[in-house]
DNA sequence: CATGAATGAGGGTTCATTCAT
DNA sequence: AATGAATGAACCCTCATTCAT
């Protein structure tokens, strides 16, 4: 999605926005000022490297977001089971929903960038990157599971990726709302989860 | 939630709030001005009725959060079959979505009216308040499955109600990424959903 | 100055005016609503008996001047002799001055009735009457003195009236800043003020 | 009282402001964009300096008070006689009030600059300021009466102070509503107050 | 008469953006 | 290249005034 390298100062504002993120800041409420001092550089030099304030903000969620599902990647490749796998994915994004400002529920909704910053972004050029991105992912999940035969493979690719999706979302659902399941502790509903997800592709 | 009637006024602040969301305005970004034009009403009126532009908002959307989770549960309850009652409530959580400014995607996210509109409203009191209600839905298709004989009770409330949230998301998910699935047409995420569901509960 | 008599609804604004004043409301800040509901009468109602805001303001304030320069001279003209009667005005402004919003210090200053206030009354025909019944007061005095053989007869009567505006002034300005004076008491700041008068009309 | 140097562009406000009142604005009611009008800035720019409209005009008349008193102290030494001396700071006095905003009378009465303007300043931490530095300039000249043999020093420093207050007071009250006085003259009247000063302190 | 709901002009303040240094 | 002082458009909100009831 974005290919090119960035520049030490470019790299200074996605970061000091994200530091801002952090910290609670809302992102419809930062100000160039504060992204300035956050990124221990001049309130000018941001213009000398981004066209608006929006556009850095998108370019910082973006960047974010790629190097986010990138670090995903590594680390699921990286587990040897089907089972782990899954349990590590959701354990990852469980953390990054968890840090206060989720950058991976932005990329299932990354609509939110075009319209909320108004900034177009390439994502004209390439709307569904992160979901394809992501059920790449899925993808990987689902090749192990079918090569140590926990689960078959009679149905469709669309079918399968959405029934990561689908179990992927239950347990992030529970996670989002914690408090309206006080019975239920974070061990049993990765178990359901993954138990969901099996039932899905037997 | 919020149980008391609201006045002519409030509802015409709330009903032009939400016009210009429908309308693609970024809830963010509009103005007293536009709020008061939108409802057609002074500018000064507003703050009549809302002490703030952050809880017109606000109590605008949760108002519509309340109104349609109220809907869809009228019309889900009136569909006669386990089948019925999911296609309808996957429907309607389409249309809703679709609407450029989903109240019920909010309803899931409802954090995000404290946080980003740092407005408290009653969510301190009873934060869970849409999640449960949605789930008493999800509990009412649940049990007409069970009647059915389509799905078993085998599985504990949590197991089962999950079951049909992942489902729901499963398909949500396509509905907002329909781009990245070209060769796949609504009817067939439908089936695939509800297959889902069924397998998750057998 | 002003010499017709005062509806009930008049009377109830210029008190309504007036107790907010005590209450160390800023006058420049008070607002119609504020003076309706401490007047207990609707906010429309001032505009049926005042023009403007301005007007009502500087009406109750012209009215509560009158009154208290009125209730002044009967005091000073119950006392007996020279020097209870200047003792008698000088505690009577002092407790004017120190009830928070003193009506015969703006009499002095009755420009800013105009000027602040932007509004015009009576003061354009009759600009100085409030100093006028002022000094028919310290004339009052004067006469006394003069009967009590305390003071001679044999300046102008621009310098008997002056020395007495210049010793209320004296000790006027001890009681507006008497920390800076931490170690004369009251007692002895009002003989000194007598005394003074006394030599400068000797 | 305030010892800091002011940038360049504090002190445009500050005579902006100046500017504004000299010109017969009423102070309560200047706004900001009339402020950086007057002061060739930006309105923005106001508040790189200032935090608050209230906060730029409580300081500009607290520089423009002591300003105008040091002025006057200057002026005043460098008379040399006694008469002289009195009758450079009633003069000084005069013009300051005639100025259309006086400076010094705002002086005398600094409390206002509290109470309405609602602004702290550090009044709080020395309220008496204004006060003792005029009482400084009376010092000035009474040591020279005294010197001069034109006075005597017989009498306690609260009554020598008051006294050259009182007669100042005399005369600004002839000043301030001349209109009353209409067969007085200016020469006659500080004649008057020079007197009633004399007389006072022998 | 009396009211207070409704209005919208106008105020204080913020902040994205520019540009001289 | 980097800065931050300066700007002014645009926002939220207040409140004097009106007018239908």
């Amino acid at each position: 999605m974005i290919y090119r390298r960035f520049s030490e100062k470019e790299e200074a504002v996605f970061e000091g926005i994200m530091e801002l993120l952090r910290n609670g800041n809302n992102p419809y409420k930062i100000t160039v000022s504060e992204i300035a001092k956050s990124a221990n550089i001049g309130k000018g030099t941001v213009y000398d490297y981004f066209s608006s304030k929006e556009e850095a903000i998108s370019m910082a969620l973006i960047y974010n977001i790629q190097k986010d599902i990138a670090t995903v990647k590594n680390l699921v490749i990286r587990e040897n089971t089907f089972r782990d796998k899954y349990f590590k994915i959701i354990s990852l994004l469980q953390e990054n929903i968890e840090n206060k400002y989720s950058t991976l529920s932005l990329a299932t909704n990354y609509k939110e960038l075009d319209e909320i910053f108004n900034h177009d972004l390439d994502t004209k050029r390439d709307p569904g990157f992160f979901i394809t991105e992501l059920e790449s992912i899925f993808s990987i999940i689902i090749d192990k599971g079918i090569e140590e035969k926990i689960i078959y493979d009679n149905e469709t690719k669309y079918y399968q990726i959405s029934a990561v999706r689908s179990s992927i979302s239950g347990y992030l659902g529970y996670i989002s709302h914690r408090e309206c399941f006080p019975n239920i502790d974070e061990e049993y509903a990765k178990d359901v989860s993954y138990k969901q997800l099996i039932k899905m592709l037997k």
